[in-house]
DNA sequence: GCGTTTTACGTAAACGTTTACGTTTTTATT
DNA sequence: AATAAAAACGTAAACGTTTACGTAAAACGC
């Protein structure tokens, strides 16, 4: 089959610690065989063989991934990033699309511990205490991304509630003072709870009236929620002029539902969105949203994964990212300013 | 560190052999040792080292897949299949980016090969010569996803041509006479020059005038692409009324371009996308779309590597996988039928 | 109860590397 | 020129599995 480093010996007339000394750059030859065993080298075709190497170094160059879905425009950013960050410090990565499944999720990690995989990084959501306890039986570090845990593991996100906060602090300082949420879920204690938190806290600094009528929550973080939910935000609160959502897809949602119902945004409705998505540029009007750094995120988390492989740091840091408000055409100011 | 499977012949008084028979469901034991064995097995938490197996087995049940780009939302639609395809079948995935760099392109096939993956999903650009002579090289299957080659390679993909000529049959069925294209790069075999014929004579069997005015031409299929092209093809053809884009970014950017030029979609200017992506139905209005099965592709291309791996089928069967046009809010009857 | 087949194991080599240790050769030192 | 030190290289064990082969015990046939 493929030429190993004993047929790059035989070749080259040398011992295999020889050619393996000489591809791993350790001393211990002369120029003359480091010649000789390069030719051979490049005459074969020999390309060492990764597993073999990993089976003995204990390393595999290779880090795993877990997202709950990998086709989400979030999510695939995030990877970008990921997969960036981990060629650059000499890694492949393994994508593991958990599905939200908590079954798959234990699958999969099992699978990485098979494979050997010598980091982790964990965008799914909750770190259950099933999870926690397998991270720590496959002693490799861990990095959570756009979730946290109350478990020590180092994450890199932004402050939700904050982004929430100034989201919502973003609309009442152009004048609006009925303002309507679109939310996720009161289970969630990532993208659900602080962004609603925020915009409550908002509300009531500016002391503007606050109720749970203020709120539609949602299981997911979808287009289709965010559609949905516009009607009954409006039956609500029907004097509403305008609106967070917690996500991209949602605000895109409800901004269709508008254009059903005849509402016109943002001249009748502001809407501010959530993550920045690619998304937010391009639909009509283009969406004024709270920018999480996905990308960056993604970076970030494979750049903190790999040094903590490499052991050059000890302690993990965790990473708060800046977040931003990217102002487009989807917020106006209110006209009962 | 992880208990090997020396620890577990210990644990339970037998020889290595007959723990790995019982892994791995060979015959060659009593129900009596097999539960001694899987009492130790589950007392020692042990877990098989895949490493170890690959240099025996000479397998990795791993697979790679190359991306132009990893987030954008075809890729990201395609891995989504792939990886699925790939789990089911008992494989990892390795997720390359490969940038549109013929370097990164060849470095990323260096390392798969390095890491000896058991086979190759290929959804970047062309099939240069020389990444055919590397697939050669490293005698792993090869599946190409939206992309084709003069190689022998087996594909999954759309017949281009066709779908490009269907959607502009079904802007003439609508009435429409005065049709524009948003095309993509005449250097771009798959994508590019199928789609652009199509149109041409889906206009030319229809009895429509054809020039090189009816097209513009883009570099790239983004949304960008889209938005700068629909001024340039209006000003050649003035009295366009519907309009079919060589892709749905590039479609929504003109659809974008439209709203700032105070030009009405679908009413004064219909447009049909290309490639049916999760945003097609968030724009408004929402994006009549020729729908390639993105996530399907990558399943069947999946599920095609895997039987190829597996050594089930000698010759690789390429597909052409059925599209179909989704029909939505951006093109209406054209008015001067 | 004896030979024969079958079953249930164990032994050891192999996969392709890295690396500790030993040996030989070269260079430096006096 | 003899000796010491350094450089250049080889030998062999180890990593954790699978598997061909061998052997002992059990089951079978008569």
């Amino acid at each position: 089959m493929n030429p190993t480093i004993k047929d790059v010996a035989r070749h080259a007339n040398v011992s295999i610690a020889t050619v393996s000394r000489i591809i791993n750059g350790l001393p211990g030859y002369s120029e003359d065989t480091k010649k000789k065993v390069e030719e051979a080298i490049e005459a074969l075709g020999y390309q060492p063989n990764a597993i073999a190497r990993g089976l003995i170094n204990k390393r595999t160059q290779t880090i795993g991934v877990l997202f709950p879905e990998v086709s989400g425009m979030l999510s695939s950013e995030v990877l970008e990033g990921v997969e960036n960050a981990a060629h650059d410090g000499g890694f492949s990565v393994i994508v593991c699309n958990t599905a939200s499944s908590g079954k798959r999720t234990v699958k999969y990690l099992r699978l990485l511990q098979e494979k050997r995989v010598d980091g982790i990084i964990f965008a799914s959501e909750d770190v259950t205490e099933e999870y926690y306890k397998i991270f720590q039986e496959m002693k490799v570090p861990v990095v959570l991304v756009s979730t946290a845990s109350h478990y020590e593991l180092p994450f890199v996100r932004v402050n939700d509630f904050e982004g929430a906060f100034q989201a919502t602090e973003y609309l009442i300082n152009k004048g609006h003072k009925k303002i309507g949420m679109i939310g996720g879920s009161v289970n969630d204690p990532i993208a659900g709870v602080p962004r609603m938190k925020g915009f409550e806290e908002a509300l009531l600094a500016h002391e503007l009236p606050f109720s749970a009528n203020h709120i539609t929550t949602n299981e997911g973080y979808r287009f289709q929620n965010g559609k949905e939910s516009l009607p009954i935000l409006l039956e609500h609160l029907p004097e509403m002029t305008a609106l967070f959502a917690a996500s991209d897809e949602m605000a895109i949602g409800a901004m269709s539902a508008a254009h059903q119902l005849g509402i016109k945004v943002p001249e009748e409705l502001s809407i501010i969105g959530y993550d920045n998505l690619k998304i937010a540029e391009m639909c009509y009007p283009a969406l004024t949203t709270v920018s999480q750094p996905l990308k960056d995120m993604g970076q970030t988390a494979g750049d903190i994964l790999v040094k903590l492989i490499k052991g050059k740091e000890k302690e993990a840091e965790s990473r708060y990212m800046p977040f931003s408000i990217v102002e487009r055409q989807s917020v106006s100011e209110s006209r009962d300013k």
